[in-house]
DNA sequence: AGAAATTTGTCCGTATGTATC
DNA sequence: AGATACATACGGACAAATTTC
């Protein structure tokens, strides 16, 4: 096959075929994806192509791959419909300066900061830390 | 070359000197990169890598490309992020999870995260600075 | 413990399609 | 129409992580 694509690319073909087994539930939540190799055999595509598609599911939240083990179906759950990241826990310290502080803060390197760290959870992972640093 | 990626592969390089061009304003904001055929004469690499290179860029909204037109710079400012205080600068690196964050996200100390960086200023003085981290 | 098989990750070179200049 | 630039696709090779035997 030369490299046809009017209309859709075929490794967005492929992603919606893969995305109706992941939602109409043929392949469950947490269960494994064919490995992209058997993909090539059944699409009869590059491997380069199905791993794009693959990269599509990703990218959508349907999927996450692991080096060596494979591409597992995620529950497309509420986070993929806007749900906010639940924040939690906002706790207050007292760090010293590292270097880069020291230096934007125009303080010297250990000088007493206040740091504020809060987390925000996403189902159930912890998905993003922040430290905020001010001067004391 | 065969496919030796000690480290960290080579299009993540080749994003992060671009990105430098960029933040650095060696490529100014509206400006076209150079070609794809030009970057893999000077790169040395193949065009599938600079791609992926240039897609990382796209991801991180430094960069924006047109089919057939070219990669333009995005001015590295302040986007659609909920319009915080001052002119804050947001930068992004990549460092290694001290033990509290290696904690928090389930990963061993030193498991490479992104971080972004931002800084707040209020009459000429930086008043905070925030450090976001997330996994890659 | 160790070797082999499996599976994903990176990279190359080439060819062709499509959009813009 | 021609030149330039990005988009898609193929096939091959080797690297790295994991699982299996």
């Amino acid at each position: 096959m030369p490299t046809p694509h009017y209309g859709q690319p075929r490794y967005r073909l492929i992603a919606n075929e893969l995305r109706k087994r992941i939602e109409s539930g043929v392949i469950t939540p947490g269960g494994l994806l064919p490995a992209e190799t058997a993909l090539t055999a059944e699409f009869r595509a590059s491997r380069g192509t199905i791993r794009r598609a693959i990269a599509v599911l990703r990218d959508d939240g349907l999927a996450t791959t692991a080096h060596g083990r494979g591409t597992f179906a995620n529950a497309p759950s509420s986070e993929a419909r806007g749900a906010k990241p639940q924040a939690s826990s906002l706790s207050r310290r007292e760090v010293h300066a590292d270097a880069e502080l020291a230096a934007l803060f125009e303080v010297q390197v250990g000088v007493a900061l206040i740091e504020l760290r809060s987390v925000t959870i996403q189902g159930g992972k912890v998905e993003t830390v922040t430290r905020t640093y001010r001067l004391r």
